[in-house]
RNA sequence: GCUGACGUAGCUCAGUCGGUAGAGCACAUCCUUGGUAAGGAUGAGGUCGUCGGUUCAAGUCCGAUCGUCAGCUCCA
């Protein structure tokens, strides 16, 4: 048995009997005894290292002490260890050979271990604080941790400082994280004792004969942990709790309510104070906050929750998206359709919406003793369109594209600014085509996809493939060909992807692309879905080559997703600042004094003859307070028209966030904009 | 929909123990005619989200409702 010598949870352990002794030679030979011991009893193994190096050292050595025989800064900044490819605790004895990585916080596995024990350490506080709490889960997310609390005191924010308070307390104690396996039955009973049953349930679902049951315990505080944590609770200084809201006990919403705080920690107060500055920065760019400052869009309250309103400049910025996607779509091989913002019931029980999809409808009106549906989709009308005549196999594929407003009714708790709605333009398609048509289908519709996101400035996106759930409709065969094609073609495109097993709809599997927000969420935007359904339920079908009916594949697929997520990315994306050809204002000219503006007024219809979106700024104010206004607006350029510019026939250029560039001639000027504007330059 | 917080002028916000509404910006008028991020004066602008209750008296306390926000759940 190993004893923990001193205060100090990271020194070295002794073991009785043997010396332990630092080798002075380290770096000469290839196999580096770290730790060696009296001969008589050495039983050494060996450790593989990251680099490829060897190293011998003492059975039962810990990742610890390896980490300090490397460097006495691993040593310290060393959170967790990796033994073949396992997490473990850093005083885990090593007994036999294996690779070991020794983890800091620049490890994402560091980085988790070190907020999940932070999590721990909160419920401690809120243990001492609220004796009577009941503990839910407590893991660490992508950024931070948080942990599910039941407890009667209802907490607020105020609540937080304190527990921090509290936690730095706990943390003063720097006491060891102790890890101790228990049998099911000890388990059951500790927490039976504890009358915690969130936990006798994670306990009752552990599998008796492959699980350990492991707790890890810091000073008073015990909780069900597979592990593993930060070496003692000293380690975790620098962390801020960030909100509080409500959760669900495994994420149902019959289960009881719990309070979940949200919280971050950093090994360093620095990388916390940055975390937290960025933060206030991704709140600047928040597009609810943007669109109010540069007049974009609004919601108005009087007249219906997530219905949008698209100002003078935003509806610009709308315009000049959608002027763009509809050429690209014709220069793809696309055809343009419209269709009908309702529908009678038959065409809804035709597709199975009113079957299947019912709650997320608008009610239904009644005209002539007939129902009418407003249209949460657009392919039904589509489809319409395809069978008002017979298909040749010779007409396939076909490819045709709507910007379809929808209308869907989404709870109210989950609308969320331009990002979820309630009625929404998508930028619509529907691929009719042949079994052997998909695959190219499908890889052209990716270059496609990837193609708008970076005319639009996007690189960052990450593609999602979904396979078959288990309530599905589809043969078997058609499913492998449709997900064999959608993989085929990600990677012949060689985009990674990460696979959603079991994560299609119910008619097909798809391809997903998500972009992240100001704010760090995933908002899924293009979609690609095979549809098994529809061209079924409809009884779709094309004369094939052999004179007989068949049944075509049919691809839904929207590249941006919908105007309203796209415009509300695009402008956290670019904060603000559209590159110039997007934005709604894109030249602001300002005469130093009214006795210039006649110069400035030929400066402005110069622009205006080449199609410029110029602003004239005629307003009785001091330069500095005109520039002020437009840098706020985010214009890309200001010209400011005085003497100097009146007599040379020239424009002193300011551009937005960098400042004054100086004079330059008009037709220069313009060249470059032009320039800027005809080949979607993206400045930022 | 659920849990919690919030809702005051066009915007951002203050408003103490319940005593009848305040600032800055924006806007209007006037003065000022200016050189790269806010010139000055004056003025107008609010049934304090809505409905109801308690009270001599409600922006303030209570309830309901609508909406917003943070999450949860959902997302064909």
């Amino acid at each position: 048995m190993q004893k923990v010598r001193g205060s100090n949870p990271l020194e070295p352990t002794e073991v009785p009997g043997y010396g332990i002794y630092r080798f002075k030679n380290l770096l000469n030979s290839e196999i580096t005894p770290i730790f060696y011991k009296r001969k008589e009893l050495m039983e050494n193994i060996k450790i593989t290292l990251p680099d490829g190096s060897a190293r011998e050292v003492e059975k039962g050595t810990t990742p610890f002490q390896v980490a300090e025989a490397i460097s006495g800064r691993l040593a310290k900044e060393a959170l967790v260890a990796k033994v073949d490819g396992k997490l473990v605790d850093l005083q885990t004895p090593i007994n036999s050979d294996a690779e070991l990585q020794i983890l800091t916080f620049k490890d994402p596995e560091g980085q988790h271990t070190y907020w999940h024990s932070t999590s721990h350490l909160m419920a401690h506080a809120v243990q001492e604080m609220y004796p009577e709490a009941k503990f839910g889960v407590g893991p660490a997310i992508e950024s931070g941790f948080y942990y599910d609390i039941d407890i009667d005191t209802k907490l607020s924010e105020e609540d937080l400082p304190k527990i921090e308070k509290k936690m730095h307390q706990i943390a003063e104690q720097n006491n060891m994280f102790k890890r101790s396996e228990l049998s099911k039955k000890e388990a059951e009973e500790l927490w039976t004792k504890k009358g915690d049953q969130y936990k006798l349930e994670l306990i009752e679902g552990l599998d008796d004969e492959k699980d350990v049951i492991s707790i890890y315990g810091e000073g008073e505080f015990t909780d069900l942990c597979t592990g593993p944590h930060v070496p003692s609770a000293g380690k975790l200084k620098y962390f801020k709790l960030l909100s509080v809201s409500g959760s669900y006990w495994r994420g149902d919403e019959k289960n009881k309510s719990m309070q979940r705080i949200y919280g971050i920690s950093f090994p360093k107060q620095k990388m916390l104070e940055e975390h937290l500055h960025l933060l206030e920065e991704a709140k600047k760019r928040d597009h609810r906050k943007l669109g109010k400052q540069l007049d974009l869009f609004s919601v108005q309250e009087e007249a219906g929750p997530g219905l949008i309103y698209w100002h003078p400049k935003g509806a610009r910025v709308r315009h000049l998206i959608e002027a763009f996607w509809k050429d690209a779509h014709y220069d793809n091989g696309y055809e343009m359709l419209y269709s009908p913002h309702v529908g009678k019931k038959w065409l809804w029980e035709t597709s199975g919406h009113l079957e299947n999809y019912k709650e997320n409808m608008y009610a239904p009106m009644t005209i002539d003793d007939q129902d009418y549906f407003i249209k949460p989709m657009n392919c039904p009308f589509h489809i319409l369109m395809y069978k008002g005549q017979l298909r040749s196999y010779r007409d396939l594929p076909l490819r045709w594209a709507e910007l379809g407003t929808v209308y869907r009714y989404e709870k109210s708790g989950v609308l969320h600014g331009l990002l979820r709605v309630r009625g929404f333009t998508q930028d619509d398609a529907h691929i009719f085509c042949t079994q052997e048509q998909i695959e190219d289908e499908i890889i052209e519709v990716i270059r496609f996809s990837m193609f708008m996101w970076k005319s639009f400035g996007f690189e960052d996106i990450k593609f999602y493939l979904s396979t078959k759930p288990e309530k599905a409709v589809g043969e078997d065969d058609l499913w492998d060909k449709a997900i064999h094609s959608l993989r085929n073609a990600l990677e012949k495109e060689g985009y990674d992807y990460e696979l959603d097993e079991g994560g299609g709809a119910f008619y097909g599997p798809k391809i997903d692309l998500k972009v992240r927000d100001a704010l760090n969420r995933e908002w899924q935007m293009s979609t690609i879905q095979f549809d098994f359904n529809l061209p079924e339920r409809f009884d779709m079908t094309y004369i094939g080559e052999d004179g007989n009916q068949h049944r075509p594949y049919m691809v839904h697929r929207a590249l941006l997703g919908s105007i309203e997520r796209f415009f509300g990315v695009l402008i956290e994306h670019h904060g603000g600042a559209f590159p110039t050809w997007l934005a709604p204002v894109q030249v602001a000219v300002i005469p130093v004094s009214q006795v210039f503006f006649d110069y400035a007024k030929s400066v402005v219809d110069e622009l205006k003859k080449s199609g410029i979106r110029v602003e004239f700024d005629q307003r009785n104010e001091k330069i500095g307070y005109k520039i002020r206004d437009w840098e706020t607006q985010k214009v890309p350029y200001m010209l400011i028209a005085g003497e100097k510019e009146m007599e040379a026939g020239t424009v002193s250029v300011r551009q937005h966030k960098v400042g004054d560039l100086g004079a330059q001639p008009l037709q220069e000027f313009k060249d470059k904009v032009l320039n800027e504007i005809n080949n979607k330059v993206i400045n930022n």
